[in-house]
DNA sequence: GGTAATATGGAACAAACGCTCCATTTTGGT
DNA sequence: ACCAAAATGGAGCGTTTGTTCCATATTACC
């Protein structure tokens, strides 16, 4: 729809706005007067570049969610340390807007199919990256104590996540490398559980049974 | 404002509709429509009893946020095991609702003030019981280590929920009841965390230092 | 059963929403 | 310099939002 020079310039300055918007306004509270007005355009300059708000708004929420995972480059021989202090610099680094809009997609995921599925799709890859970083280190690993490993790391830092959303004070950085990279710690906990389980399943077993010291 | 058996009955009814909406429309979707349609009042009755859509909005939220933590009969003698298995009933139990409706206020916690005051509030008396616990199972952890471990346990489960929000296939009581009990595993990993920066000031270390395995 | 207080539904309101339309100006190849 | 194509700002469209107003119906106490 923009052919001329200064009409591809707008539009960026219209993303670029969009972005800023979303980011402190919200998913759904972002109106085409906010981003019209901090692009310092009118509304028909914006409908000359993109045919509806949700166009412009999709396509800065796609660059926020190919923006959690990058350097596709170095696929293949990334270490869980890199994955993780790669979800540190999405979280607190300098485009710290996307991991904000990040979250507001997971929440309208719930009413949303459309966006469960792509949020759905994008956190796939990323727990398979994890995955993969943890089956390259602990070859000894069992793949399936491999995955679920990698399945609870991404979580937590996921929760992480939205702690730094509501307590800016919260040390993100700290806490999401203190996370254990070791898939044995998960193997341990499977077994524990299942002993558990069958400990549970031996008494009738009153809610409070103690794990003790 | 009400005053008479039927206008208390209607406020009931008005609370659960509300309660309903919120979690198939979301926060800031949720309309006053939809709200009185489901409740099978006229807009003059809401008024009557409620001086501004907020103010059910807010009755109901506030439910949820203190359902996330129930039984305080239990303080100062439930196990980790115990909240953990609270939390999955709070994820998965009868009551799903109310943490899809928690998700939406964490979101809206990024954009809203007032509502991230309240949700850290109730996230922080989380993390309390969940440290206590910790310190009553495990005596011996220094309560530095223990706080961590909390934080982190917490920060998992939350992890977990938006997960389950997306993709309901995810088997979130398996892997919460995965998740590592024991303080031993931070300090763990605190400890390792800190041979690794030391490693790391001692060689320039590129971004790609392996842990190995 | 009379009566004042409360409850009820729906018409009507102003404000805000996404979007269209259009007269005017700017662009870029000739 | 010319001119068709593109860019621009803003008035205004229809719709939806939360809320108010009010005539009527119901309640509960004497």
């Amino acid at each position: 729809m923009a052919r001329y020079r200064v009409g591809l310039a707008t539009r960026e300055r219209i993303l670029e706005a969009t972005l800023e918007v979303l980011a402190e306004e919200g998913l759904v509270s972002t109106t085409l007067k906010a981003i019209t007005d901090r692009a310092g355009v009118g509304a028909g300059s914006f409908y000359n570049l993109f045919s509806s708000k949700e166009e412009a708004v999709w396509e800065v929420l796609s660059n926020a969610i190919s923006a959690v995972d990058p350097d596709p480059e170095g696929l293949g021989s990334e270490t869980v340390e890199d994955l993780v202090n790669a979800f540190v610099q999405f979280v607190i680094g300098d485009d710290a807007v996307l991991s904000r809009i990040y979250l507001q997609l997971a929440a309208s995921a719930l009413t949303d199919d459309e966006v469960a599925a792509r949020v759905g799709r994008a956190q796939e890859r990323r727990v398979d990256r994890f995955r993969a970083a943890l089956a390259r280190q602990y070859p000894d690993a069992s793949p399936d104590v491999v995955a679920t490993h990698a399945e609870v790391l991404v979580a937590s830092l996921t929760g992480m996540t939205v702690r730094q959303g509501y307590d800016p004070t919260f040390d993100f950085a700290r806490h999401a490398r203190l996370l254990p990279t070791d898939p044995a710690v998960t193997q341990a906990c499977m077994e524990a559980a299942e002993a558990g389980a069958e400990h549970h399943a031996a008494g009738p077993a009153t809610t409070g049974s103690r794990a003790g010291r």
